[in-house]
This record gives C-alpha cells, structure tokens and sequence, in this order.
DNA sequence: AGATACAGTGTATAGCGTACGGAGTTTCGA
DNA sequence: TCGAAACTCCGTACGCTATACACTGTATCT
C-alpha cells in the first residue's frame, strides 16, 4: 500500500511513536499524565469540568504548555478516550462464549464507570493502542471458534455497541449522563408517563404499564444485560455451528 | 404517581404542550422551523456549524430572539435530533421479524444520511415523539409476537444499537463523522495497516490481511448489514420459540 | 563557543453562548 | 374604550474558552 505517512499527531504520541531528535530541555509531561489529569477531572466534574486550562492547573503547568503534546482540545478528548479503557479481560481457558461474556461485561462496567465517556463519541472507530487492544482480543477468540474476517469485526462491534447501549440505559436509569437528563433517580420512567399516552404510543404505554422501565422495587438491573447479551451469543452461536457443518451464506 | 410537574422546557414544546395563555405578539417562528433550518446547517457543514447565531440568520432574525423558543443550544440540538427522525415504517402484514428488519435498516439509513446524529449524543434516551414512535412501533411487533415488558424494551433497544453501530461504520469507512477522521475513503484502514503489528494485535492483524475492514474492491457494504442483523434476528426468534413452549427463564 | 532546535510561558484575540434591559405589540379586564 | 399586563423580538454587553504568536531559557550538536 502507498504510504501516505504523517499519521495525526496525536495518534503518533498515543502509541509512543515520538519523534528521534533529542534537541533543547526535556519534555517536562507526557501524554499520559496529561490524559490521567483530564480523566480524573472528567470523573469528578463531567466533561464540563475539563478545560484546557483546568486540566494544565492541575499538572502545575501552564494552559498553553499542553500544546506541546496536544494539537487541540479534541485530541486531548481522543486520547483521553483510548487511556481510559482499562486492559481487556484476560483470556485463561475460557471458551469463546465465556469469555466474549467477559469482555462484553466488562466493556459495560467501564463505561459505566466514567459516564463522560458516553458524550464523547464512542461511535468513533478505536484506534489507539487500548481500545484496539479490546478489539484485538475479541477478534482471536472468535478465530479460536473459526470465525475471521469481516464477520468476526461485525460480531466484535455489535458486541460492543451493545455494551454502549446498555452502560447509556444504566447511567440514563441511574444518574445523568453528563448532567443533561431531567433530575432523580427514575427521571426517565417519570418524564415517559407523563407524556405518552394509550392513543399515540400504544406499545410504549402498555410497557410502562408493565414496569419495563425499571421503577420495580426488586430491580435487579444485571438481568437485563445477561438477557440481551444471552440473545446475541445465542445467535452467534448458531452462526459458530452453521459455519462448522457446511459453507453455506447465512 | 406524584407530579413533579415542571416538564424540561423543550420537551414540552417537543410535544406541542404551549402554555395556554395568549397574549402579545404571535410568535413569528416554531420550534419545527427552527429545528429544520439547523438540521439543514448541521447536514451542510456538519455540526460545527450549527451556531445559535448562523441558525438564526438563515432564518432572518436576530441570534437571541431564539431563545424565546428554546431555553439553551444544548436544548435545540435534543430537538433536532427528534426532528431529524422520519417517521418509522409502517408494519403492513409483515411478520415480526420482516418488520424489525425494515426497522433496523431504516434506522441506520436515517442516521447515515444525518451523520451528525452520531456526534449529537445518539445514546441520550428518546424523548421526542418521533423517537419514541420508534421506539413504540418495535414494542408493538414484539408485542404480537409475544414479548413485552422489559425484554421487549431491551430488544429494541439492542437493535437500536446495531443500527447505531452499523451507521457508525459505515460513515468511519466512507467520509469522516464530522470531519473528525484522517482524511481520504479508506483512511481508518490505512491507519490500521500503519500502526497495527502482529505482534501485539494478531487477531487484528489477521483481520486486516484477510480485507477485513473493506478495502475489498467488490464490497457490498449491506452484506455486512445483513449479516449482523440476522445474528440478532435469530437470537429473537429462538427466544420467542422457548417463550411459546415453556415459561423457562432464558 | 556558537548555533540550533525545542520546552515552557504570557499576552492577546476571536468566537461563541447567553444574561439583561428596552421597545413595540397584542390581548384581557374594567 | 383605555390602561395594564403579558409577551415577542432585538441590540448590546459580558464572560468563558480555545488557541495563535512571540519570547525566554535550556540542552544538545558541530
């Protein structure tokens, strides 16, 4: 393939990937203390919270000196995304099923944990070292059940579009993300009654009858996950069984 | 239930509740218009510009009479994202699963046409009554079907995802969600190859050599579509299949 | 030593969202 | 019919934020 080279900056420094000359006094940061500073900030105050001044006070630094690392504030965000993902789930002798549950699990719970990272467009495609590490491991163990290829990437993504769909439901039901949802704790099953009504919105009037939103006293909300994750591996599994038999197209 | 009373100001206009009380001036404009000539802004030039100051002008009046509409820009860009909603497909005679398939597929396609619905956080709950129309159209089917309460709401909201997912892939492959990416058609691929090494990511390296991510001269990106979606077709059916015999828990 | 490249900083600017108060307009109550 | 009230629209002003630019000091290379 042609080397179009000049990768973005800051995809460079997120993999390491300085530049060799070693000329005047030495960087004083790295891109990870920066990262970390602004991830704790994002924890504690929401997005809101990180300012490019607010995240260089916090490193003793001045605002401007960030730029020596960071192109902009939406490569700070990009950056940030990638190092706030935690190492992927080991994968021991788990079978593919176990430990794609593992991982989509986990996925979740680490969303869960830094809300932020919801507004900020998890949409976009990974691409440090991190986030593609998760990818990574998801691919090898569908390799392992012999599926590869577009196919393995599609499962991979589903996967985790549904852990982004059930971390946003949670923090939806729970908190708010980013402060933006209405107030309380059930701020969304409330805002629904109120507004839907039998005529319009049959479907969604008849589930809100039924406590679908997740007002039931006996809450256990993991449930809802295992059900649809049950679901998605059920399919994949079929798929795994398809493949093994015969070559057949789905 | 108690009323809290005090609907967030938007959604109350969202759902066409005006206050009563009619005095003054008639109002020269509507959240609709408003939300329409922003949505044309955000399709033209992406997002970034959508500024209260350029909506205003294509709408001939001045930045802050806006705001006797919408409390705040955050606010108009939750409505946009309802207004930029078309309306669901219709379920003629179709089976559950004909129809949640047309679902899908028109939801991915109304969000590739409007890129920017994925940088707007696409994961904020529905509120609008276009949004949730969607969401009641899919709850309606599974409801013939057999599913309802919370399965049902996880369901569509699982599918929701995929389309999310698929659209998010399908604009990373083709353009840039609003010019975020690198650059050129294929670029995130182009990344991959440049960073990506066997050594640290050989389930991602395997992907890529084999033309994972779509290089392929000969691709037809709604294979992959199909793909997925069946996956969580099937997943569906055989849970209504062991709903329809037995009560057992999945 | 002198040149050179680079890290860190201070100042300055520009863009954007939005608070505030004024001016004009339509309806309500007497 | 008249005044007041409620409301729409607008111009100006402010504050916050990201970031361009020019400068100072420092470590390396010739």
């Amino acid at each position: 393939m042609g080397s179009g080279d000049e990768l973005p900056t800051v995809v460079a420094r997120m993999w390491g990937l300085e530049s060799a000359s070693r000329r005047g006094p030495r960087p004083g940061l790295t891109l990870e203390r920066i990262t970390d500073a602004a991830i704790e900030l994002a924890d504690a105050e929401g997005l809101a919270g990180v300012r490019m001044s607010s995240v260089a006070a916090r490193l003793g630094v001045s605002t401007m000196s960030l730029y020596g690392y960071v192109p902009s504030k939406d490569d700070l965000l990009t950056a940030m995304v990638d190092a706030a993902a935690p190492d992927p789930p080991e994968p021991g002798r788990l079978t593919w099923r176990e430990y794609l549950a593992r991982w989509t699990r986990a996925n979740r719970d680490f969303l869960a944990g830094h809300p932020w990272l919801l507004a900020v467009s998890p949409l976009t495609p990974p691409i440090g070292p991190r986030t593609l590490r998760w990818l990574d491991r998801a691919l090898t163990s569908l390799a392992g059940a012999g599926l590869a290829g577009v196919e393995a990437v599609n499962i991979a993504s589903t996967l985790s579009a549904y852990a982004v769909s059930s971390a946003t439901l949670q923090t939806a039901m729970t908190g708010t993300v980013d402060e933006a949802g209405p107030e309380g704790p059930a701020g969304y099953t409330a805002l629904l009654t109120r507004l839907v009504d039998g005529r319009g919105y049959p479907g969604l009037a008849a589930a809100l009858e039924s406590g679908a939103f997740g007002a039931a006293p006996d809450w256990v909300e993991d449930d809802d996950f295992a059900f649809g994750l049950t679901l998605l591996l059920d399919g994949i599994e079929a798929l795994i069984a398809r493949r093994r038999e015969g070559r057949t197209e789905p």
